[in-house]
DNA sequence: CCTCATCATGGTAGCGCTACCACAAAGGCG
DNA sequence: CGCCTTTGTGGTAGCGCTACCATGATGAGG
């Protein structure tokens, strides 16, 4: 649940609307804890110094009332309200979902004023980055494929803004950065393949623009050298993220006189693709032929059969990015940096029903094929 | 120099970041036109008794110092602050996302609070709803399918909270709508299909518990009697919006003796199965058969071929419903009420690449089944 | 010419919260 | 056993804005 503003309950006496004017406030609160205000400000805040036993009798007091705290007077009295930036460039539209409600999670709880940006419609990135910055931006969320633009970071940090990139980023010396081992994440889902029996894995690449990609690449390569597999470079084909890219490139496999038996591809996009190819072609997944996936979008769980793929916690991301942002304001307050700070967060491999050993079938394709 | 509160921190001169603490307050702007800070405060309310010519020296002041209203100091001064729930249950991705930053954009330049819900982990909605309200919600943004749920709008009526449906909500005596006419659009996409040159065209009815469903089902039906075209109901089979669905429906209509050489999927995902199952079958698309979908979603352009869809405007449709509950709160203040209320927009047919006419193929098809 | 509405404006007091400082109590150390 | 920190707490002063009342200026009516 996304509050803006925290979990209000209250059943004062009368209909007690927190939009009338009598809730209660943080000097109720003291009243009933028999403290002062600032002690339940300093509660509040989780601040350090104050006891234990203080602690626990304002919490109660706070259970008690169904206090909520007002932002508008915290903002104000906090003296700036913190504005981040978040800007995107034609992401996937469930990835951007996501990333969206972990943003305002994280800002609604921190009071933080979020502006959400397409860059499509402004691409002179760094006009838009400078008029942002003028309207009091004081950080930039970035996720894919902006946050593999050097531009657009140094644009940020020379303006003495934060960039926190979330997602398939390199960490850098210029911003700080959220993301998974994209590379061991690769290495897994491949790793897990073979232990399905695969020899002939193929792996579609993504955009060779955004550093994922390269990651991926690289978690699959190792994956296969570290099990003995010979690594055959006709059966990695380039792709660009995107579904058609990825049909292109399964149908290049696909066709080969000695196809694949598990296709591997950098996205979830490309591998429902690599699934509508297969289908094409009259070949079932998975028994046929093993098709795994990567980001665990909705399309991942929307086609038949659901993809094998690797869940990124892109809502968890954005949260953490937001933080990230929030606490490097408040500590730096005009020297702020972010910069090299990073946070790896865990993946996991989601099994579904695209993947298989390796079929009688195939292996009747492949005997076939093997002339 | 006069200094509102005497302590001067920082010289007023250097970087004027609205996040950093030297914004111009609403002081400023009434020093620069030589008047009081009510007045400003009149100007920017919009209020009558103000003097032409001094409204316009405190615009003028305004402009110049880029005076932009502090919101937090705003909803703390003006009492209270308009909170509005934005519940989903389970809706794709895509719709989600363009729904979020609808409702996004016009809550922050209103500076309404949202609190956006998933009721997936609260199946409960009489005491969901009952908890916001309780919690100083005073609105609800209702997607579909929660819009179609009488017992959730006449929950929130009871209440005396606002209810809006937005997207194919009927209009009702409990809740304001915002939508687009559903009927008519599937009448029109049905009438394009028709003015190919296709005469047997399939139709896949979506979840039969949303109102949509209905609606375009309906809209199907009328455009085909209208041309004079035989409602084959062999053709017209039930699914339930999502692909998987689709795919079974799909399966039905083109396994028949005498296939449709047009299928209308009531939504984008029922026509992406569509799609990948006439490419299952070896059916081209369009060239073999032609497969519209409706709402333009991601998918649509995101598979091959691009889909022929009906595109809402979900986004304006979001921003509508928003201020709708803004403008009635603020009519109304305890006895509001948008009951009734209603708005439509247009929406659009988008065409692109999976229409064509019936081909020669699929006349060959039809000819060869019939025996 | 004075009284009384009417208008345009100013002054004052908070909204609910936190920054900042003050201060008592509780050690740590020579 | 004082001196100096460290800790927990309270008090005060606003953050930027608007509600509300007070004021001076106008002009209408008797």
């Amino acid at each position: 649940m996304i509050e803006l503003g925290g979990t209000a309950k209250l059943s004062r006496k009368r209909s007690t609307r927190r939009n009338g004017n009598n809730a209660p406030t943080i000097a109720d609160v003291a009243r009933a804890a028999q403290c002062s205000p600032m002690t339940v400000s300093r509660v509040i805040n989780g601040e350090q110094n104050v006891r234990e036993n203080t602690r626990e009798q304002v919490l109660a007091a706070i259970e008690k009332l169904h206090y909520v705290p007002n932002r508008a007077a915290r903002s104000l009295a906090g003296g700036s309200q913190l504005r981040i930036a978040l800007l995107f460039d034609n992401p996937s539209a469930s990835y951007l979902s996501e990333f969206l409600m972990g943003a305002l999670e994280e800002a609604s709880r921190r009071d933080i004023y979020l502006v959400v940006q397409s860059t499509e419609t402004q691409p002179n990135y760094g006009e838009l980055i400078r008029r942002l910055i003028e309207g009091g931006i004081a950080g930039f969320i970035l996720p894919p494929p902006l946050c593999d633009d050097q531009t657009v970071l140094d644009e940020i940090s020379t303006a003495g803004a934060i960039a926190v990139a979330v997602g398939p980023g390199k960490a850098s010396g210029s911003h700080g950065a959220v993301l998974i081992d994209e590379f061991q994440a690769a290495f897994d889902m491949t790793s897990h393949i073979i232990g399905l029996g695969h020899e002939r894995i193929g792996f579609i690449i993504g955009n060779p623009e955004q550093a994922a990609s390269e990651y991926r690449l690289r978690g699959y390569r190792e994956a296969m050298e570290k099990a003995g597999l010979t690594l055959d470079d006709s059966l990695v084909v380039q792709g660009q993220f995107t579904y058609r890219s990825g049909m292109v490139a399964a149908e290049k496999l696909l066709r080969k006189a000695k196809p694949p038996t598990a296709i591997f591809a950098s996205n979830d996009d490309m591998a429902a693709a690599t699934v509508a190819m297969a289908h094409r072609r009259h070949l079932d997944v998975p028994n046929d032929i093993t098709v795994c996936g990567f980001d665990d979008t909705e399309l991942a769980s929307s086609i038949w059969p659901e993809l094998t793929t690797i869940r990124q916690p892109i809502r968890e991301m954005t949260t953490q990015a937001v933080s990230m942002i929030a606490k490097a304001h408040k500590k730096y307050r005009g020297g702020r940096d972010v910069k090299g700070e990073q946070l790896t967060l865990p993946y996991k491999l989601i099994r579904r029903n695209s993947d298989a050993g390796p079929s009688l079938a195939s292996s009747f394709n492949k005997a076939e094929s093997e002339k």
